[in-house]
RNA sequence: GGGCUAGUAGCUCAGUUGGCUAGAGCACACCCCUGAUAAGGGUGAGGUCGAAGGUUCGAGCCCUUUCUGGCCCA
């Protein structure tokens, strides 16, 4: 003892820092300190009689290595499956993965997505609801596609592919692309279980399964049912030499020389033009009057033309219309002998480009006074009309734009809009079919450009034309240009009448946003309402290998075979077989589930082994869209869902097209609610992007600072906008989380021997003006904003809550006030087993909150508090905490404020430990007498007194009374004691010295 | 170019229908404690609310224009 007691001495004194001595400004401070030091030499030390904080919780949380320890804990005890039997009975709460990609690893807007996704997950477990999330990829798409084609290429083996027969093809590039996308599911799993997110990882789903093929394929006969399934013409980027569509990315622009011409269209009627400009072209009846007299100038006798300019002259035969802009001015021009209309601002471009001399401007006018004029094309036998489009630019050309929709995007969009047919008079191998003149039947479109711009040249209808040198898109593949052509496609009208109730997918789409479905952010409502309202038929087929192949055939005679049961027969052969069936089976093999006899759909007299296969795939967002069914359904989860999560791009995405076939198919929503979150960026607010090299790579985040606190700077950013990322904000974080894990170190310190089970007996004993009151009470409202506040996806909110406990009501208040009788109480005392049941019980309520956020943290401290290695905090659901306080606390709190400023005041005079001072009170706070008892705990004082003969708040100098030795408080009951020390009643009786 | 959306202390964010001397937390500075110790407590300094006009007795909040970002289209 005495050797101890000697070290305790020693540390005391040796211990002040050497940078306090740096900073120590003055006189007394150090010298007292020194003399006490030496008095205590003869006295006794009290250090050891103390109840000091204990406890192998560590301050250090250790995650990056702590944390797999847990997931493996969690795995070896089948967390998930006994979850779902612990919640067999319980209210479900149906949530539902979007599919990310699976082509890489996961970047930070995956781990955003999923640690949302999972704090909802772990959020509704807590409220005790059975949470079946199960995790899914999307697997089939081009980017897949076109990466293992590129590889191919880049190994030599692609030449080989082309031995093969089309479908021998097909399945070996499937064959890759399985591999691929199950690579990549396998990395993004790992990663994804990493953050910590708890799901069905055994059992997730991929859309290559036969399962969710199959239930992908029902939704499509349900939407046959409901007929808004229909075949018709979209130009799409053509390659002649392979005689097959391709995607954007298959598409390399390199420069082309090509004829570029331009070109006059005879308008139709010479009267309805002049008017357009103001001129006219008939002479009215003279009157004599000489004030009628004919202004010659606004008199037309000329028939206009329409002037335009296009580089690609082989698509004139398929012109149907021209488009102006409605704002652009036009100008009606003579110019070198024809009269001829093009957009002011670039009448002397195109004259000078053409040489030409003499111009002399008849009139002007907006575009929106041409549109509606008719012109005739100048070597098919019809009419084609002025319309508007957005798209027209002054830049080049004429300002009046050459539209022919079976040969390009927005020709084709003018088209939907305006009710042109994609007409396109070239077939797959880049001629012309019979629908065009005599002199062009045949031949190929290249051969035609310049026969087309011979043939205008000689009927007078070619301005100019010139060689002309622009990018140009070439198959990537066999380098050779592609163009556009219209092609038979499959679509989803979102037009036609649902055959259930007579209203479209559209009409149904928007009612179902405008009053079914909420929506976090607010204003998701709007943006999905404006893509809804603008949106055209979804065009579901795409010209792959790499997707689920739409089920349709072609009949002996030409016709297009797909009916309800023919594609739920294959849909049944898809369950057995895989998709994979339809590169492999005949159509025999493929339609053994289907009896056309049963069928009233099918064709008459029906032959199955005539048919051939069509080589369509569905576009992936069909199958996306079909997850409702393909897992919610086909699993039983449940329908709809609860909720979609996901980011903002998604409105158009996923969303909306999980909408649209739900729709149809169900008549009802997929899902209650939309919540979305924005993209993060970088700390300047830019886009993150590999080329700029401002990404944040999520492995090494793990690495640095472990899942908890990236967790935890997830669930504390505003996710509804734009989110920052950097590096520092990760410490910041971090440093967030070390501040809530040492306020619940510090509580299980003091739980040393407390046995928890006795916490509600304590606790159902406790006076409504008591600390104790006061702290639990804070407890429970910080549970109910959380519970809130998680159920609402504010998790930003949650996390502030728990922080402001944990920092102010917990750390700054109730842990300091509580210390002395923690420490220096008997430690059996009421009074300090009254503050552990409390401690206990806001630690257990702790570890409960924070298990939505940090769950390894959490489930950490709730094994140390409950001092067992198979107990798990995943497992709990929230308590009740019904702990209401005195409102007369408010009262106290804000007093406390108040001392608080006048202890710093009362430093000048000497007083810089609270604990050498007291505190008088004036009569005015009488009424917060039966706080007393407390007051001084709470205001970190040895004494206060309700005095009343006080007028104001005093701090009085206690540093004349003598100091308890134990307790270190000026205390009226110190005096020494029979070991020689200053001990209070209190103090003495602890160490059993009465 | 169009639709939606954001811009408040160094950083992350609150600021209800216009009424405040514009608030938190972190970081920072200074102080206390050394019995939560690679912890804990206290105090303080930081902002012409992206910019410019306008409405109003009064604007961070409403209107117009504009700048800088983000998502989705074109």
């Amino acid at each position: 003892m005495a050797g101890k007691s000697a070290l305790s001495t020693l540390r005391s004194r040796v211990y002040p820092s050497t940078s306090r001595q740096r900073v120590a400004t003055g006189r007394s401070k150090e010298s007292t300190k020194m003399s006490e030091a030496q008095s205590s030499q003869e006295k006794p030390t009290y250090k050891d009689s103390l109840n000091l904080p204990k406890t192998a919780f560590a301050m250090k949380a250790n995650l990056v290595q702590a944390e797999p320890q847990s997931l493996k804990r969690w795995e070896d005890a089948k967390l998930f499956n006994r979850l779902q039997v612990a919640r067999e009975t319980a209210e479900p709460f149906v949530f539902h993965d979007g599919p990310p990609y699976a082509n890489g690893p996961i970047h930070i807007g995956h781990m955003l997505n999923k640690v949302l996704k999972d704090m909802v997950v772990r959020g509704a477990l807590m409220e005790g609801r059975r949470v079946r999330f199960v995790p899914g990829w999307d697997t089939h798409g081009l980017p897949i596609e076109h990466k293992v084609m590129t590889e191919l290429h880049e190994k030599g083996k692609a030449a080989k592919l082309d031995t093969l027969t089309p479908e021998q093809r097909h399945m070996a590039i499937r064959r890759e692309c399985a591999a691929s996308a199950t690579k990549f599911i396998g990395l993004q799993a790992e990663q994804m279980k990493r953050l910590l997110t708890l799901a069905d990882y055994a059992d997730p789903y991929y859309t290559l399964m036969a399962q969710y093929e199959a239930k992908t394929l029902e939704v499509f006969a349900d939407l046959i049912d409901q007929g808004v399934v229909m075949r018709a013409l979209k130009p799409v980027h053509w390659s002649i030499a392979n005689k097959t569509a391709l995607a954007e990315a298959e598409l390399e622009y390199e420069d082309r020389e090509d004829l570029s011409v331009y070109v006059d269209f005879e308008a139709s009627d010479r009267a309805k033009v002049a008017a357009a400009f103001g001129l006219i072209t008939e002479l009215p009846e003279q009157t004599g009057d000489a004030n009628d007299e004919i202004d010659e100038s606004r008199f037309l006798d000329a028939t206009p033309s329409f002037m335009i300019w296009t580089t690609t002259p082989w698509t004139l035969p398929a012109n149907l219309a021209i488009a102006v802009h409605e704002r652009a001015r036009y100008a009606l021009v003579e110019i070198d002998g024809s009269t001829t209309i093009l957009a002011s601002e670039l009448v002397d471009k195109v004259a000078k480009k053409a040489g030409a001399e003499k111009i002399v401007v008849r009139g002007e006018c907006d575009g929106i006074a041409l549109i509606g004029l008719e012109y005739n094309h100048p070597f098919c036998p019809r009419k084609g009309r002025i319309v508007g489009a957005d798209y027209v630019t002054l830049e080049d050309g004429t300002g009046l734009v050459h539209t022919a929709p079976g040969h390009g995007a927005d020709d084709y969009r003018t088209g939907l809009k305006e009710g042109f047919p994609a007409y396109c008079p070239v077939r797959e191998d880049g001629t012309y079919d019979d629908t065009v003149p005599d002199w062009l039947r045949g031949k190929s479109i290249w051969t035609a450009n310049a026969e087309v711009a011979e043939r205008l040249r000689a009927s007078g209808h070619l301005f100019h034309d010139h060689k002309f040198m622009h990018s140009y898109p070439h198959d990537w593949r066999s380098k050779t240009p592609v163009i556009f052509r219209a092609t038979e496609q499959w679509f989803i009208g979102v037009d036609l009448p649902v055959k259930r109730d007579g209203k479209s997918l559209r009409q149904r789409a928007l009612a179902a946003i405008e009053s079914e479905v909420q929506f976090t952010p607010e204003w998701g409502r709007n943006r999905m309402r404006g893509m809804l309202e603008s949106r055209p038929d979804w065009c579901i087929s795409r010209q792959r290998s790499w997707g689920l192949p739409i089920p349709a055939f072609k009949t002996a005679d030409g016709a297009t075979f797909l009916t309800s049961a023919s594609v739920r027969a294959i849909a049944k052969r898809f369950a057995e077989k895989g998709s994979d069936a339809w590169f492999l089976e005949s159509p025999e093999q493929l339609l053994s589930h289907y009896d056309p006899s049963s069928d009233p759909h099918a064709p008459k007299g029906l032959d199955v082994a005539s048919l051939t296969k069509l080589q369509d795939i569905f576009d992936v967002w069909f199958e996306a869209g079909s997850s409702w069914n393909s897992v919610l359904r086909a699993r039983g989860i449940g329908y709809p869902a609860e909720m979609y999560l996901e980011g903002s791009d998604q409105h158009r995405g996923w969303f909306q097209l999980s909408l649209l076939p739900a729709l149809g198919a169900t008549g009802v929503a997929p899902f209650k609610r939309l919540v979305t979150h924005g993209f993060i960026v970088d700390k300047e607010g830019r886009k993150m992007s590999k080329s700029i090299g401002n990404t944040i790579d999520v492995e090494a985040l793990l690495k640095e600072h472990g899942a908890d606190v990236c967790r935890w700077w997830v669930a504390g950013v505003d996710y509804e906008n734009d989110i920052r990322a950097d590096g520092e904000f990760f410490k910041v974080a971090g440093e967030s989380y070390r501040k809530v894990r040492n306020t619940i170190r510090y509580l299980l310190s003091n739980l040393d021997g407390f046995d928890g089970a006795e916490a509600d007996t304590i606790l159902s004993a406790i006076s409504h003006t008591g600390l104790e009151s006061w702290m639990l009470a804070q407890v429970a409202g910080t549970q109910a904003v959380v519970r809130d506040a998680v159920r609402r996806c504010s998790f930003r909110e949650a996390q502030l809550a728990i922080f402001t406990l944990c920092n102010e009501t917990l750390s700054a208040v109730y842990c300091a006030a509580t210390k002395d009788r923690l420490y220096c109480d008997a430690r059996n005392s009421t009074r300090r087993r009254a503050t552990q049941a409390a401690m206990y019980t806001a630690c257990d309520a702790l570890c409960r909150m924070l298990a939505t956020f940090l769950p390894h943290t959490a489930d950490e401290a709730f094994r140390a508090l409950r001092a067992s290695e198979t107990e798990c905090i995943h497992m709990e659901r929230y308590r009740t905490l019904a702990f209401t306080c005195d409102p007369r606390w408010s009262e106290v709190l804000a007093l406390r404020e108040i001392i608080k400023g006048e202890l710093e005041k009362a430093k000048t005079r000497g007083i810089e430990n609270p604990l050498d001072a007291g505190v008088l009170l004036p009569a005015s706070h009488h009424h917060l007498e039966d706080f007393l008892p407390d007051l001084p705990d709470m205001f970190g004082v040895s004494r206060v007194v309700l005095a009343r003969d006080q007028s104001s708040i005093e701090i009085v100098d206690l540093r004349g009374e003598p100091r308890c030795d134990r307790s270190w408080k000026r205390d009226a009951t110190v005096r020494t004691r029979a070991d020689g020390g200053m001990l209070s009643d209190r103090d003495a009786q602890a160490v059993g010295l009465v």
